[in-house]
RNA sequence: GGAGAGAUUCCCGAGCUGGCCAAAGGGGGCAGACUGUAAAUCUGCUGGCGAUGCCUUCGGUGGUUCGAAUCCACCUCUCUCCA
């Protein structure tokens, strides 16, 4: 494809292209020299669920992928070490050499389910860094100014509310940075939080005799609250491994004024016709309800197919708009006749303990069978019996 | 190296003239009502335990006391100012 083409797509939903002059030039010289661009994503080796707000990432490189870019994914087990710096993490603990494959290998289960596994190179910076010398790390370090590392809004914001910065926190971008230099990077892609860290990149790059990565920021996708970025630690994510019904219910329940960020960064629908939505829904022609469904089933089926985001369609449909029981309903055995309720809760996993369970109870949310238990009773469980708590849990208790 | 301040339950933050403290208030979260599993609003809950009581919790370890988040000693960590 004409590097001008490639520009097109690869620009869209970008927040940021540094610089999109240079992104053009790399994609022009590519295309004469049939030499691919390469493209970096750095990943942490500690989180293991990949969600929707990582998708809007890897999706992107998907696209260079298609296009014949080759595209790196870096497992950042040294830089692990020590976590970028988020002024809550504190110093992590050192992961073993098996904790860190295992999670790379969960991590690329995942994250093949976007990329294709077949023009993937996976590497791991412990590579290079681990083999750098005190006096490699020296000169790295002198590259770069304290004055500039505080520009960091993260520690220029630490330092000024008197918050502790540990100096080997400084090393996080310098060591990523330092990545592109090994990798010799043609772009690295990150969410626009990474963009002093992808600049560190350019910079080093420079300084280390070679021609400066482009840095290419995508946005940041808001968490199913609506308020906050989408990550595991807040519990406001969508995991692209998690069942059907969940991921359907999940999008379901984001605020109707994020609907539209949803269905521009995580969905292939093409623009025109998500503007056509947008309108439709501000001149009060669509039901945000509809759109909302239209979206949730779209995204499930990214992930699971047609078939499977009909069924959770369906599913949702019966339980949230007919108060109906799901379709199916996980099972949980046990072997006695009769049991404490809110001890069965928290055996279940229905609730985290026998005290909150009985909170829930008395608050109205637990129904047996279809109906509402205000008293910690015991259960009969001679028949099969269905246990409901809030709007969406459900487990049958079955005698084993 | 010196001088001060501080570390509280998921988070922020009161309490710190010892018992009334499982610990105010807010945030977040969860649940109920209303809905479209939306928003807004109102209400309740928010350490564990078959439970009007008992157990563990207020940086760590010891101590004083009938009794300590609260007093004392030492330790660890953090911040501020000085060098």
């Amino acid at each position: 494809m004409r590097p001008e083409e490639q520009f097109e797509i690869l620009k869209h939903n970008a927040s940021e292209i540094i610089s999109e002059e240079e992104l053009l030039n790399k994609l022009k010289r590519a295309y004469e020299n049939k030499k691919p661009l390469r493209i970096k994503l750095g990943i942490d080796p500690t989180a293991p669920d990949v969600h929707l707000g990582h998708a809007v990432v890897l999706r992107k490189m998907r696209q260079f992928q298609d296009l014949g870019h080759e595209v790196i994914l870096l497992i950042g087990d040294f830089t692990g070490m020590i976590g970028d710096p988020t002024g809550k993490s504190e110093t992590r603990k050192q992961l073993s050499r098996e904790e860190i494959m295992e999670n790379a290998r969960t991590y690329e289960e995942q994250v093949f389910k976007i990329l294709d596994p077949d023009k993937t190179r996976i590497k791991f910076n412990s590579e290079w860094l681990g083999r750098m010398s005190f006096e490699e790390v020296l000169k790295l370090a002198s590259k770069y100014t304290v004055a500039r590392m505080l520009e960091r809004e993260d520690f220029s914001q630490r330092f000024k509310e008197g918050r502790p910065i540990s100096i080997h926190e400084f090393f996080y971008p310098l060591m990523q940075g330092y990545d592109s230099v090994a990798l010799e990077a043609d772009v690295e892609l990150g969410a626009t939080e990474q963009k002093f860290n992808i600049l560190m990149g350019r910079t080093l790059q420079r300084e280390y005799g070679q021609e400066p990565q482009v840095a290419m920021l995508m946005p940041i996708l808001v968490g199913i609250d609506g308020k906050r970025k989408m990550s595991k630690s807040l519990g406001n994510y969508i995991g692209i491994n998690e069942p059907p019904d969940e991921m359907y219910g999940k999008v379901m329940s984001i605020p109707d004024k994020v609907m539209m960020e949803y269905y521009r960064l995580a969905t292939d629908i093409h623009p025109e016709r998500i503007n056509r939505i947008e309108k439709g829904i501000k001149e009060g022609k669509i039901n945000p309800r509809d759109a909302k469904m239209m979206l949730a089933r779209e995204i499930v089926k990214l992930y699971h197919g047609d078939e499977e985001a009909r069924k959770a369609e369906e599913n949702f449909v019966r339980v949230f708009q007919k108060s109906d029981l799901p379709g199916e309903i996980p099972e949980f055995k046990v072997d006695t006749d009769r049991v404490w309720l809110p001890r069965l809760m928290a055996l279940a996993g229905l609730c985290s303990s026998n005290s909150e369970a009985l909170r829930m109870i008395k608050q109205g949310a637990v129904k047996v069978n279809g109906e509402k238990i205000l008293d910690a009773l015991d259960i009969e469980i001679s028949s099969p019996v269905v246990i409901q708590v809030g709007k969406r849990k459900f487990v049958k208790v079955v005698k084993s």
